[in-house]
DNA sequence: CACGAATAGTTCGATATGGAATTATTTTTC
DNA sequence: GAAAAATAATTCCATATCGAACTATTCGTG
């Protein structure tokens, strides 16, 4: 989108990086879904129970925080494991708000079953790239993405954090 | 997600390379998003309305090539666009399939006036990496994607194209 | 020229996602 | 210790997105 921008050169190179990053995470990224649509579950699903079963059992809100996604998303995500029973939820006794999400056998079955052609799918993908190449795009996409998230949390120019969302027609 | 990979090495730096480019997308992707949703649209809507300012009026299928979206997703997008008046459908005479979008005087002075802080918000974004650097990424992404985007139209394995998609469980 | 294949859009059902409001349960503060 | 503030999760609403089925129209071929 916005090709051909006439403003200064500086936009124009920001402009094109942007361009191509997106393109090419969204082409990855598609392709890596369809795979994983074969079997039923999504991005954030598979990011779920990939943490569970490094990580072990843990509360809805720290899954939250782990892969970027709201509380709603987090819960519908769940639903959807759960009515696949590839997960459970078990309330907390001791802070009874907190609910941790834990790997059923079946979900330790397919998340097993699944990584490893994941991750050769995703070598694959990338294979276009020499390894050199990859660490450095790996680099400056990281550099890029703690940039960008650091100046958000304190770069705003008004320094109020009153709730100011124009709410658009109903 | 899937960190701590114990695989090959050329696994692991696919990995963590996918991981970086996903997260540093996602991250100026939203920060993005954020803006324009305050002008109540969206990344596909904003990709419309700026066909349409630079390219002229088109059919909606072309619309859909350009920005990669299904046709289904087209015509949503374009629903709500027309919902505020952004732009109009106009049935084309001469292939009466076909239906071409049209910026509206109202879209026209949205697209125009969103445009410049649009690509100044992604100026800002990427300033955290140097020009070289930019380029350098820039030009990696395009490698990538157009890798992976021409792998994916030749490289199955199997030479039918008959459909084959298991449907889920209801 | 009629019929079947191709093409443009839409509709439908499902998942994905975020944000605001809500409920339940702590924790904090006076 | 009770009211207030904070926190965990859910619910609700709107948008986004895809793929498959469907409708309308055009094209191609015998």
């Amino acid at each position: 989108m916005t090709s051909r921008w006439k403003g200064p050169k500086r936009e124009q190179r920001a402009l094109d990086l942007w361009v191509k990053l997106a393109r090419a995470t969204e082409t990855v990224g598609s392709m890596l879904g369809a795979r994983l649509a074969e079997r039923g579950i999504g991005h954030t699903q598979l990011g779920v129970l990939d943490a569970l079963v490094h990580l072990g059992p843990m509360p809805i809100a720290e899954l939250g925080a782990k892969l970027l996604r709201s509380p709603g998303n987090m819960t519908a995500a769940i639903d959807r494991l759960e009515d696949q029973q590839l997960v459970e939820r078990v309330r907390d006794d001791a802070d009874r708000r907190v609910i941790r999400v834990k790997l059923t056998p079946e979900g330790k079955a397919l998340i097993t079953d699944l990584l490893p052609g994941h991750v050769t799918a995703i070598a694959e993908a990338v294979s276009v790239l020499t390894a050199e190449e990859q660490e450095t795009l790996a680099s400056l996409c990281r550099k890029l993405g703690l940039g960008v998230a650091g100046s958000k949390r304190d770069g705003g120019t008004s320094a109020d954090k009153g709730p100011r969302k124009p709410r658009r027609k109903s």
